[in-house]
DNA sequence: TTGTCAACTGTCAGCGACTGACACTAATGT
DNA sequence: ACATTAGTGTCAGTCGCTGACAGTTGACAA
């Protein structure tokens, strides 16, 4: 993650033996979340379950709040990398939904060699209904605002310093996202599908939502 | 704040020394915070400061955390008074925007009385860079759009389970506000009259920042 | 005024996240 | 086979925060 772009399968006893001790401690954790909740699981007892020290897992990561975001980590540049890709034809609402959209179509092949899907979207939700870990995500968001920003000025020929626009339309754009992830984490559906659907729903409103009057139509769903 | 409305001024020798210490340990502490930096004051210092146990303090305060955004508090709860005050006639976006303008006018009369405008910008120039407290904030931010959207409804008359358009507007709306509350928060000027005029720029980008194409006129400012 | 009651405060012991220092063990390259 | 180096465990300590208990001090009535 830190070292090399693709790392092409580590080849040492050492490499493979830090990879094995982080992965477990990895399930680990997040097995524990997702069934007793973050805020009662201990990191004792998440080294515990792999039998290491405290101190190793600190090593791993630098907090407790950090393996919890261990794939969110993943997905998100997986998504950065998709939007890089979009063609530059598109205008900028389009590249970022459709660079959503893929990045969630291709998610399993992104990090099935680390957890299951299924896994990540229970973590997901775990996220999204406690509230110290909620407050952890939105600022990764902000973070990840920030480089969409940028990504979207570059395409445009913009600078964000000069021209507000590139800012505002991805602050719109990630406004909502947020808002149909907070939902779909209340609702009852868990999967990607279901996700994606409320998702779209969504991003299709926010021009009628701008749009001043409201009480002549009826809106969508 | 939890058991009356106004209070109208607590008449009791022991309502007031609550009342004093109270505001001694937020002011020693928004003082240690916003020249030492958040993170590197301790608990302790800031009830050695003030001469109490630190367990007072945590009578005061659920967290330290608590601490740092008591005023934001205030004015939180002063902008949602504004926005029902908005008259029917406004359409959502004109309420909301109106609704922070009038808020920013009338900031002094609602925090003077406890801290001056001065040292609660600098409060919040202190929230938005550093990381933890920029989280919180923004979690907080999260609720209040909730509160918002379901105002917002209200107003419209609409359901914000049957309708995605308040929330979606709210989102767009917030997500431009605390793009520029970030930016002004870097920025060098930190009075409020920079930060109102960088809001007004920004909200009014909303529209065309929306339109598809940017290559044609240039932004703001 | 006095005494009772309730509210507020301090002390203490303890938990959980996290860190630095140091010693120990085991993979690696020669 | 050996020195080097990376990874691990142990220990002690800091900081935020909490529960339990005891002491103090305003409030209110007799």
């Amino acid at each position: 993650m830190t070292d090399g772009q693709r790392a092409a399968y580590p080849t040492g006893l050492r490499e493979r033996k830090k990879r094995r001790t982080r992965d477990a401690l990895l399930h680990a954790a997040l097995d524990l979340f997702t069934t007793q909740g973050y805020e009662r699981t201990t990191v004792d007892e998440i080294v515990d379950a792999v039998e290491v020290s405290q101190r190793t897992f600190f090593r791993y990561f630098a907090s407790k709040e950090e393996a919890a975001f261990a794939i969110q980590e993943m997905v998100e540049s997986h998504f950065l990398a998709q939007l890089r890709r979009r063609p530059a034809a598109e205008a900028p609402f389009e590249a970022m939904r459709n660079a959503v959209l893929c990045a969630w179509n291709s998610l399993g092949e992104v990090i099935e060699e680390t957890v299951t899907v299924e896994l990540h979207m229970r973590t997901y939700r775990m996220i999204e209904s406690t509230p110290s870990l909620l407050a952890a995500h939105l600022r990764r968001c902000s973070d990840l605002e920030n480089q969409v920003a940028l990504l979207i000025a570059g395409r445009e020929g913009l600078d964000v310093d000069e021209d507000p626009r590139p800012r505002v339309a991805v602050a719109a754009f990630c406004g909502v996202m947020r808002v149909s992830g907070q939902l779909w984490g209340r609702g009852r559906d868990s999967d990607v599908d279901s996700l994606r659907a409320l998702t779209e729903a969504y991003l299709d409103q926010l021009g009628p939502a701008l749009a001043g009057d409201w009480r002549t139509g009826r809106g969508a769903q």
